[in-house]
DNA sequence: ACATCAGCGACATATTATGTCGCTGCCAAT
DNA sequence: ATTGGCAGCGACATAATATGTCGCTGATGT
């Protein structure tokens, strides 16, 4: 507890910092460095012994190279997320798992595998429910083809080029040419990356899909094009819309159609009135939308 | 870095371990009960002493109560996720937040907060790009109301209901009566938590509209009802398609929908190809739908 | 009023964390 | 080949400390 023990606490939990997962490392010199930058200046020496003796401890891997090892947290450390867990706390994450495999490329939350992980860990040690997997789920809207694959290294390039403004140059779906495009911006549209840029030398913006891109490279030149995502995106999400107010709705329905909503929520604002045996009145408040003209 | 030292490290981390996010909490006792489990077997004093000093360290808070100081983790503890970040990983995890705002109500990923405080942390410092915020969008399908607030407690409640299969008593929307009911499953629908359930003494599953649920009160009667969750969320999204098959389109296009759709992108099978200076031809092949329908 | 128990201060001591120094290879540039 | 630079690593000395023990205090609830 002593002020001396705290310090070097601090400074263990300091390294974790600056050290990310496996694919990426840091060397040892770059975590000296860190340390002196905060103050906590001690010997290379320390910093070595204690890398080490964190290998065991939570799990940190190491690999050789040319200028001294490369640190990295091991992929599955139980330790990359520390607090505790409640079951709840780990069935609500489970449902937002459950969701973002519906709805987003699995390599966009990569990052919370760790969490998920121990998510899992939870719930099988739980001993009233075994039945968990099915109880949370995510219903997909209508249609859902399965989310593609993005490699990895695409998408790395994709944001370095996209945060750097630096141009990125691809090759795209099966065409045999490479292009040079200065991306700005990427949106996630049904279960899609969509990239926004231009093409080098052209103005106007294009969407390219993520998945489609075969091969990246950042080129060292940059660029000052910019452009208002949010903007970008209200617009195109207007283009569906019939009209931008809310309408109400009054219909009447039975059999079928009347247990199934019964048992169906189609609006928070819905109400429902029993007419007489058969029907049933529904009034609600929605958008205007190409949807809403076929269910009726 | 010799025996002793990394004993002390992995006893520390343990800790941490079994310590919640703040709302929650863990006796002291409760912790040294787990260290012994571990057979990190140390006296009650040390471990008084650790949690003191990990107060200033990792940003632990505790409050006072009859039996014992109460551990909490700081809820924005920058400890509760460890690894570095890269820039590039900060940007993806944003885009999974911008997703999730978009999708479920927030009360279902707080637990995440940590991380995008985190990634926020990176992209701040992020010394080239300053205008990151919207880099990444999430497209809303169509229509998009807010996601509804939901109190943590309720949720809680009904995750602890679902799991041990008890029986919970609500107040639903502004009707004055108690109802008990069997949860069964929950769904997330357009940005909507779903509570699949049956009412006590009736057989037919009914969906709840979990941010509607006033007062909730968990009985200690139990219910052994289930249903396969899976099953259930499949047919109600096969309801609305029109057919189970893709389907061939190809439809001709000019003017300003010429130029939407060279900029956008419908699906990924779609091809185009120029037929005259107006005249654009589109195919795909896709699930008939009824937005489908709508599009042509 | 009593018993119980959590927090906390004090203290002793065996234990150890850390800086220093020097050796050994590996790499790259001369 | 030769050299300089640098990373990892073992050894060692020592000042410093982490931890168990003991006992007091003040709440709490019976």
């Amino acid at each position: 507890m002593p002020a001396k023990t705290v310090a070097t606490l601090h400074r263990i939990l300091e390294m974790l910092k600056v050290i990310p997962v496996y694919p990426r490392f840091v060397h040892s010199k770059a975590v000296c460095a860190h340390l002196d930058s905060i103050g906590a200046i001690v010997s290379k020496r320390t910093v070595e012994r204690d890398l080490m003796a964190l290998t065991e401890v939570v799990g940190l891997t190491f690999g050789e190279s040319p200028d001294g090892y490369k640190w990295s947290f091991a992929f599955d450390s139980p330790y990359q997320f520390i607090p505790a867990l409640s079951a709840e706390e780990a069935l609500s994450l489970k449902l937002v798992q459950q969701h973002l495999k519906l709805f987003l490329p699995s390599s966009s939350f990569e990052k919370l595998n760790a969490l998920f992980k121990k998510s899992d860990d939870i719930l099988w040690r739980d001993p009233v429910s075994k039945s968990w997997p099915s109880l949370v789920q995510s219903m997909p809207p209508a249609f859902t083809p399965t989310p593609k694959h993005i490699r990895q290294a695409t998408i790395d390039n994709v944001y370095a080029a996209l945060m750097q403004k630096r141009i990125l140059q691809i090759n795209y779906a099966d065409k045999p040419k490479t292009y040079k495009i200065k991306p700005l911006g990427v949106v996630v549209r049904d279960k899609k990356l969509v990239l926004v840029c231009k093409y080098e030398g052209f103005d106007n913006l294009r969407n390219l899909l993520v998945h489609r891109i075969r091969a990246s490279e950042i080129k060292s030149d940059t660029f000052s094009d910019s452009v208002d995502m949010n903007k970008y995106v209200n617009a195109q999400a207007t283009a569906v819309l019939l009209s931008k107010h809310k309408i109400d709705v009054e219909f009447h329905v039975k059999g079928y159609v009347k247990q199934l909503l019964e048992e169906s929520i189609l609006d928070d604002s819905q109400a429902i009135s029993q007419l007489d045996d058969t029907w049933l009145k529904v009034t609600m408040s929605v958008m205007h939308t190409v949807e809403l003209e076929n269910w009726l």
